[in-house]
RNA sequence: GGUCCCGUAGCUCAGUUGGAUAGAGCAUCUGCCUUCUAAGCAGACGGUCACAGGUUCGAGUCCUGUCGGGAUCACCA
């Protein structure tokens, strides 16, 4: 891969800011830096392709800003040749390089395809997402997740950093225990291969079975003396019986259920290494760990490495220990490890516990670390749902009090919550929004569109339905990643399948249009050698060729905001700008066979930018639809 | 109660370090396919940017307060 040149964008923003601090100096006798000079792209209602605010100069000379704008405008042209013409409204310098200068950036590099991406700057980034429990399928949080983590690495990659893509699985504690005991107890002996289920939901249906039974059994017992005798003793104030055994619910497993119980003993078991327990929390998280590549390989995305909680959930006390020979944690009285985070703003946190046992963030000391032994890289990821901020933030600050070397480069991606219109999605009461099905779903809704059009009609079977699934999970997948992550958003599963508007297929239409004329230009044997002939340009070919000039900065500032949202934005932007500029000229029947060659040149670039920003996205793109 | 996040059109969302008349899509209505793919284009309709102050030449954006929604504040994970 031939690395892009670095961002052209920033180079005609960075270059007319420069530019213009030295007019600066030389009109007013200021110095300035150029990064306070405001510049950006013109707005499209007016003339120009840069537009400078010079409100702000009000403060060197007593003159109006339309008169400021005329001078200073004079004075950069003088110095910078490549402006062609400039305009003044109100207190807006808006500049307009000249054709060549356009010509020039969309002929030396925006029609190669790695446009946009960076070389590797040698920093490596590891990137961990999806995390999921082993007891249930993946849902639409997760599908959110692993839309964010695998965009986010892409990002990064394409920004320069060498990537490790990880997820930690959480595969023991009492949840699995809990399907584990019900399949022991109620499957009779059935399995996926005997029912034909697929093996991950196999397994969360007896997660579901376990919790149906529960209810029933805590039902009964509200009934019982016993109960009654609970609720008599322990009630506050005028509490419903009702409303007490909402609450008692806890107490009620872990103190008088015997499927609480049950679960309980098999979690010790465990914990002991009892062979068999072991043996079938093996066989239960085997099934699903088939499920669950499934459905990641339907999504798209890969890992390099699996870390697993039963593996990890014992390391962290030796970083423990050395907290406490280097005064950066201490022991109570009762033999616990705490540490004092008030100068970040928090709380005392507990570390180990009295009888010596990790605590959740215990594991995540131990796993920063060996993530660090393992691959040497300088900043960590992690893609969590912001519930879990205020773990994230004290991790962070203990890693820093540890100063362990990795830990000024830690970033918690926090993102929402994904409700339904109906509102929460909660599994107690089915509301839960499976990925596979979502999956199915939008795919046979883009299937119904696809025959209703039948434009793929020469195209086999296979090839269709290859084409049906790209579409499809554009549209899902474009819909969830347009959305900033920390948002909590809504998902309307008819507004996921749609496929017209501000759509993954939206976009995929503008490129499949262009390859359409692509393959025409290549049988009339149309190139885009005569390009440089081409004298003036539209300004919709101007606006085009400047919006791709932006691409790099966008990358950037992706990564460096670690949010794919901006990625969407901006693909979503330059197919509507494409939309409207192929409705209103024709590439193949322009008028010379300059403009014939500089369109060809124009669209193969962005071709090439559309494909590129889906790829960042996970979406990817077909050549016909 | 403390801390953090969110509040922009009927709905779903954009809105770079403060800059021009706050933008898209969906929905509703109206036009445009013998012409490179109409999953498209153009137009109409739709706003007290939650509210009130403040800073500024200029505030959706920054500060303070209020209201509404969410998360979190375990020797759970």
């Amino acid at each position: 891969m031939r690395p892009s040149q670095p961002a052209v964008f920033m180079n005609h923003i960075q270059l007319i800011q420069s530019t213009a601090a030295q007019a600066i100096e030389t009109l007013y006798g200021q110095t300035v830096a150029p990064d306070d000079i405001v510049v950006s792209p013109t707005r499209k209602e007016f003339e120009g392709d840069f537009t400078i605010v010079v409100f702000p100069f009000t403060k060197w000379v007593k003159k109006s800003p339309d008169a400021i704008g005329q001078e200073f405008g004079a004075q950069m042209q003088a110095l910078l040749p490549l402006i062609a013409e400039f305009n003044v409204v109100k207190g807006f310098l808006n500049l307009s390089l000249t054709d060549q200068v356009w010509k020039d950036v969309l002929a030396a590099e925006m029609t190669d395809p790695n446009y946009g991406r960076q070389a590797p700057n040698g920093e490596k980034v590891m990137v961990e997402f999806c995390s999921p429990n082993t007891n249930k399928p993946l849902h639409l949080g997760h599908v959110r997740n692993i839309l964010l983590g695998w965009s986010t690495s892409k990002i990064l990659e394409a920004a320069g950093y060498g990537v490790v893509r990880v997820q930690i699985i959480n595969d023991r504690g009492i949840a699995i225990c809990k399907s584990m005991l019900a399949w022991q107890k109620f499957a009779g002996g059935a399995t996926p291969e005997s029912t034909g289920a697929k093996s991950d939901h196999f397994v969360g249906d007896y997660y579901v079975e376990f919790e149906k039974r529960f209810r029933e059994e805590y039902l009964n017992w509200q009934e019982s003396e016993a109960a009654t005798a609970v609720y008599e003793a322990e009630k506050k104030g005028e509490q419903t019986k009702e409303q007490f055994f909402k609450d008692y619910k806890d107490r009620y497993f872990n103190e008088h259920s015997t499927l609480g119980r049950e679960a309980a003993e098999m979690l010790r078991r465990w914990e002991a290494g009892d062979p068999d327990t072991v043996a079938l929390w093996k066989k239960m998280n085997g099934w699903v760990y088939i499920g669950f590549e499934e459905t990641l390989a339907a999504i798209g995305a890969s890992f390099d490495k699996y870390y697993y909680e039963s593996e990890t959930y014992l390391l962290g006390k030796g970083m423990v220990e050395k907290g406490l020979a280097s005064g950066a944690f201490y022991r109570k009285e009762d033999g616990s490890v705490w540490v004092n985070l008030e100068d970040a703003g928090m709380d005392h946190k507990v570390l180990l516990r009295r009888d010596g046992t990790s605590v959740y963030i215990t594991q995540d000391l131990g796993t920063a670390r060996l993530r660090y032994d393992d691959f040497g890289i300088s900043r960590m990821v992690y893609v969590v749902a912001d519930e879990q901020n205020y773990h994230f933030q004290a991790l962070f600050e203990v890693l820093k009090k540890l100063q362990e070397p990795y830990s000024e480069g830690l970033y918690h991606l926090a993102y929402g919550m994904v409700d339904l219109p109906t509102g929460k999605m909660k599994s107690r009461e089915g509301t839960v929004v499976d990925a596979d099905d979502l999956m199915a779903e939008v795919i046979a809704e883009a299937r119904a569109g696809s025959q209703e059009r039948g434009t793929l009609a020469d195209l086999s079977p296979e090839e269709q339905e290859e084409v049906v699934r790209k579409i499809g999970l554009a549209a899902l997948k474009f819909h969830i990643i347009k959305v900033q992550p920390r948002k909590r958003m809504v998902f309307d599963p008819k507004e996921s399948v749609d496929l017209q508007g501000q759509t993954g297929p939206y976009i995929q239409n503008a490129y499949v249009r262009i390859r359409s004329v692509l393959r025409k230009a290549a049988e009339e044997n149309v190139n885009g050698q005569a390009a440089s002939q081409y004298a003036v340009l539209e300004k919709q070919e101007r606006e085009l060729v400047r919006t791709l000039s932006e691409f790099p900065g966008i990358i950037a500032r992706a990564a460096a905001d670690y949010d794919p949202s901006h990625v969407a934005g901006y693909a979503y932007d330059l197919a509507k700008m494409f939309h409207r500029f192929y409705h209103d000229y024709s590439v193949l029947r322009a008028d010379s066979e300059a403009a014939k060659a500089f369109r060809l040149n124009l669209v193969t670039a962005v071709s090439n930018v559309l494909k590129t920003a889906m790829d960042l996205l996970g979406i990817e793109m077909p050549e016909k639809m």
